[in-house]
DNA sequence: ATAAATGATACCACAATAGTATCATTTGTC
DNA sequence: GACAAATGATACTATTGTGGTATCATTTAT
C-alpha cells in the first residue's frame, strides 16, 4: 500500500518544475523532463487547472503556469485533489452495529495519528521542496 | 483512500472481541455479534492462525483463541498482514531519470512523517482496545 | 490557413479490495 | 461408527481504484 499514488507524485514534481520558471511550461516540455507519459501528465495539469493551482493558456506558445504562490501550495491540498479524502479512522461497521459508537478506543487513537499526520503534511508546500 | 481497509478493521475487532474471552470463540459468534460476513470472517481468522496470532481448534467445541498475549499485538502488525508494507515515500520516478537521487526533498520529508506515524500506530495494542 | 497548444471526454487494462463457495479434514458426542 | 460441528485449503467472482491512452474540439500566435 503507498500513501502517495503515482499521480499525485508527478503532479508534485511537475509543480516543482514549473515554480522555478517564469514562463510558460508546456506539458512537452514537462514529459521531457520528467519522462513521465503525455496524456496522463495532460490530464494531471488540467485537473490542477481546474483546482485552479495552475492557469493555463491555449493556443501556440501557451502553456501552464502557477496561479498561486508556491508556498501556499501544500502537499496535503495535492493528495486530496487526486486521492480524494484520506482517514485512518472511518468505521467500516453498521452505525447500528458498531457496540461503542462515538468512544470508540480504535478511531479515537487513530484519529490522534491522522491529526499529527495531517499537521505535518500541511507544513510540506511546493516552496519548502525546490 | 483509506489507510485502514476492511479486512484489518475486522480483524482488529475480532481480536478485541477474543481477548475478552477466555473459552474459544467460533466463527458463528463473531459473525453474529460483529455483523460481518460469515466467510470473510472466517478468512481473516485463518490468515491470523497462520500468522501465529490466534490459535484454532478444530472439530465440534473448537474455533480461535488468542496465541499471544494482547499487549503484544500491535495495529500496525495487523496492518502489515492484511496490507503489506505501508509506505509514504517511496519514488515512482526511474532511476536515473530523478534528478536527485538520495537527496529528494520530498522523500526526506515523507520518511519522516512515515517515521512519526509508525512510531505511533506500533503504541497502539489489542489490550490498550479493550 | 495552419500549426501548436490546451479542454473535454470517453475508453481500456491491470491490480487491489471485498467478498463467496466448496470440498477436505478434524474432533467431540451419541 | 455415524454424524454434526467446527476449521483448513483453495479457487472463484464482483466491484472499485489506479494508471494510463486516444480522439475530437477549441483557442491562438504566426
Amino acid at each position: 500500500m503507498k500513501l502517495i499514488t503515482r499521480n499525485t507524485d508527478y503532479a508534485l514534481r511537475a509543480l516543482c518544475y514549473i515554480s522555478k520558471h517564469k514562463t510558460v511550461v508546456t506539458v512537452d516540455e514537462l514529459v521531457e523532463k520528467l519522462g513521465v507519459p503525455h496524456s496522463f501528465m495532460r490530464k494531471i495539469l488540467q485537473q490542477l487547472n481546474k483546482k485552479e493551482i495552475l492557469s493555463s493558456f491555449k493556443g501556440q506558445g501557451g502553456g501552464f503556469k502557477l496561479k498561486i504562490p508556491p508556498a501556499r501550495i501544500y502537499v496535503i491540498g495535492i493528495m486530496r485533489i487526486f486521492q480524494g479524502q484520506i482517514e485512518l479512522s472511518s468505521c467500516f461497521l453498521k452505525k447500528d452495529v458498531c457496540p461503542n459508537k462515538g468512544k470508540c478506543a480504535l478511531r479515537k487513537k487513530l484519529r490522534l495519528i491522522e491529526k499529527n499526520m495531517f499537521m505535518r503534511l500541511k507544513r510540506i508546500t511546493i516552496a519548502s521542496l525546490v
